[in-house]
DNA sequence: GTTGAACTTGACCATACGGTCAGGAATGAT
DNA sequence: ATCATTCCTGACCGTATGGTCAAGTTCAAC
């Protein structure tokens, strides 16, 4: 069967397959885990025969960590805020933007992530013991310089950061959870915004910032 | 090959085999997943022939959910620390050291409820729809109360309650990476002293119950 | 001691899975 | 127009999995 679209290079019509393979695989492992996925249905999902798929990912565990990496540099890329704000205040509210964004835009990628140091990494274990451990002892140092300014509360930065994550993470990972105690409906704009807002009046109340 | 212990009797050991198979089963689904776990690991793990598990549990979505539902009920304990209070700082206190507690001693089960929700509750969804609606609620109600009473700051009181799931879950759920991010090491006494005194601090703070 | 119910288990089965491959179709360079 | 390369896919394969079963063993009641 020939191609449906015509106006696609093959190297493009490569980046789309590609592109579409990481979606749909984003969402099945999402929604079964790895062991729980199979092939058959991200092919089914993104519209292609299984063999197509190995064409491109050998194997599925290649594929699977294509979608770890991707989720991590989404991640990563949320650090940014942290590092440009000036002080507590604006760096911890707008990350606990970012993050509640990320939660709110890529849920199955955040459940994904999850799932995986859930299973204790056996695809990024060396990203948690490099990029990360340096992403969060920078931070950390942050954090620290600000308490020791008197711009903010004495708190453990680690646990600090933990409880960012976790907060945030929260709304995507356990979406199904809130989205049935919320009477079955997904969040409005509102309630997006009620969220974010209280996530951040508690914590930047808790670490003396606000108030 | 006859029984090595002599001691039990026939219900004793239906007892002790059951107990034996759900401890292993929820080790496994903790570390694989449902779809990753297999029947013959959590086999291997109990130290018994596989068909043996199956006498016990039919399928293995039996044991599954029965896994599940002894994690919920465990969950729901928690909750007694939270009515019995007389106030705040005492109630939400006592129930973030109960909720650290768990996920210090039950962190497979932790994983395997979070994993549960994550996958959108096929199991349990009912429990969501009754029993947790019907706790989040009432406590909810309970913090709203507070509230009116300005013995805490005005905040949403389900937001309140997902960053309480969230905070003291993450320790489990994640506990890898926090492990990882620790130099490898899991968190001593004194660092989970630490952590449950970081995260009290400032939730209760950020609601405005101390200091 | 006999008997029936509860328990145990090695061997087995059907299915579904990840992965392979041969052969054809489309594409781009010359 | 030719040809090498890339892309596509139905059919296929070996394996591992959840689950079954029949034949046995243990145990408690009488």
């Amino acid at each position: 069967m020939p191609q449906t679209s015509r106006t696609n290079s093959k190297k493009e019509r490569r980046q789309e397959n590609e592109a579409l393979i990481l979606s749909a695989a984003e969402k099945v492992f999402a929604e079964a885990g790895f062991g729980g996925a199979t092939m058959q249905l991200i092919a089914d999902v993104a519209g292609l025969p299984k063999a197509n798929l190995h064409y491109y990912f050998p194997t599925k565990e290649s594929l699977y960590r294509q979608v770890v990496q991707n989720i991590f540099q989404i991640w990563l890329q949320a650090a940014d805020t942290f590092d440009q704000a000036e002080g507590p205040a604006e760096g911890i509210g707008a990350y606990i933007d970012a993050k509640m964004e990320i939660s709110r835009r890529h849920p199955a990628g955040s459940k994904v992530w999850a799932s995986e140091v859930m299973h204790r990494a056996p695809v990024i274990q060396d990203y948690l013991e490099t990029t990360l451990m340096e992403w969060t002892d920078g931070r950390a140092a942050i954090v620290q310089r600000w308490i020791e300014e008197g711009r903010m509360a004495p708190v453990n930065p680690h646990h600090l950061l933990y409880m960012l994550w976790a907060t945030t993470q929260h709304y995507a990972d356990f979406g199904h959870q809130i989205e049935t105690l919320n009477g079955g409906a997904p969040l409005s704009d509102a309630q997006w915004e009620e969220a974010k807002k209280s996530v951040k009046d508690i914590i930047l109340r808790g670490i003396g910032v606000i108030k």
